[in-house]
DNA sequence: GTGCTTGCAAATCGTTTGCAATAGC
DNA sequence: GCTATTGCAAACGATTTGCAAGCAC
């Protein structure tokens, strides 16, 4: 799939080089990375590339429902190219981040699967009433 | 409700004074607090309190289930001293944190509530079975 | 007095900001 | 040329760490 370049124009981002990149690696890799992550990888073959371009674009892409920031990891901001809806599992121990499809959500809370659920945080993102006002 | 002692008791926490108080903060203030707004809180009658404390603590309580920790503000962790399964909102504008009874869930994706919500994330903590043999 | 708790100061580190250089129309 | 994008270096700020002092049994 090197449709990146489509892919950002159906959400509205301009193009770039880095862009590209950046939005190819999310699309390719669902090992759900940090910026770190992606920076390490692309600037092997990106000499050039900066840490602040790839902050700079994550935010983009983020804000443009490109892909998903997730902040389950307290300490960073893992981001997700797969934007459908689906849950996440952290493990305490090696950090590893697994995706949960939602029909085997009723499985984990019965911890009858493959992992020990410890705690579920589900929340919502968006503009309450007074600030969804202020927008118009 | 002035039992933080034995609510930190029957979470197996060590009650101290700077337990006891942050614990009490917590059960009789719903409003989602940072480290920072409770040692700001606190300190005002506890002038020796510090920062630190506070942070230890909150790690103790949350490790203990005593409270929840919430990472949905990417910025800062917020403590809850709900600990029953409920969602959370945060508004991308006034960042107010605001609880979502979970029989709302459903209401609150079709759009057709008091809140305009962008995206959900569902976040699951635990052990993976690899971690999981390793731990006994 | 032994071990846990507290608190200060300093360090850490992911992320953001200011601003100059660059690229694309 | 004008505007948006990029990238470097420096700043920021929430959280953590090292360690000395205090407390409790």
């Amino acid at each position: 799939m090197n449709n990146s370049y489509n892919y950002l124009l159906e959400h509205n981002v301009k193009p770039s080089m880095q862009r590209m990149s950046i939005m190819k690696y999310l699309l390719t890799h669902k090992n759900h990375p940090t910026a770190d992550d992606i920076y390490n990888e692309l600037s092997k073959r990106m000499p050039t590339l900066s840490k602040t371009t790839v902050y700079n674009t994550l935010k983009i892409l983020s804000d443009s429902k490109a892909c998903l920031a997730l902040t389950l990891d307290e300490k960073n901001i893992h981001y997700d190219g797969d934007t459908s809806l689906h849950g996440h599992f952290l493990c305490k121990d090696c950090n590893k981040i697994i995706d949960i499809p939602l029909n085997e959500i009723s499985l984990l809370r019965n911890e009858s699967s493959e992992f020990t659920v410890d705690s579920v945080e589900i929340s919502f993102y968006g503009y309450c009433s007074n600030c969804e006002k202020k927008r118009i």
